[in-house]
DNA sequence: ACGTAATGTCAAACAAAGCTGACATAATGT
DNA sequence: ACATTATGTCAGCTTTGTTTGACATTACGT
């Protein structure tokens, strides 16, 4: 799971780790490990970061489904 | 944070707790307690249920600012 | 050379997510 | 009446996100 965090971060005139911490509640440790992909964020810290840069969820943090879900969604009319 | 995962749950052809922790690699359980809102899921988590659906996470999960935030992207002019 | 700000990183502790196993209830089918 | 399925819920446990405190490096200003 890879993110937009740290370009955002440049972006929005430079904002360092702690300030970005500081406005989302999080420790700037805790930022720069999630810039790192060291961890998946909690979904709450994800909206409240995204929401700070006015972006949507999957517009910071980039999924890519990891081995065999299938999709319900795309059943209607399969074959 | 509240998320309309049971609503579509019975959308889809009535898809159980169990099977749909099955599909997304959580436990019934697990699955209950999050269409109750007791805890808010992973970040992971929340895209592994929303792209079962075919949804974006936020058209899941309905996020709302807490508190005073603020929002960096629509400080471009502000008054 | 010195101080300071930003970042990387680590260990220890804590908090919350998620699992296992168990028991209970309501609804269904036989 | 009985078994089965779907769900709620709880206690205890493991895993992972997050904090705190510390130390190191790089870059910048003086």
């Amino acid at each position: 799971m890879s993110n937009e965090v740290r370009l955002l971060r440049f972006l929005a005139q430079d904002m360092t780790q702690a300030e970005l911490g500081k406005r989302v509640g999080l420790t700037r440790q805790t930022i720069a490990a999630i810039e790192q992909g060291r961890y998946s964020p909690s979904l709450d810290v994800a909206f409240r970061i995204a929401h700070l840069f006015g972006k949507r969820v999957d517009e910071v943090f980039h999924w890519q489904p990891g081995g065999a879900e299938g999709n319900v969604a795309a059943n209607s009319d399969a074959g």
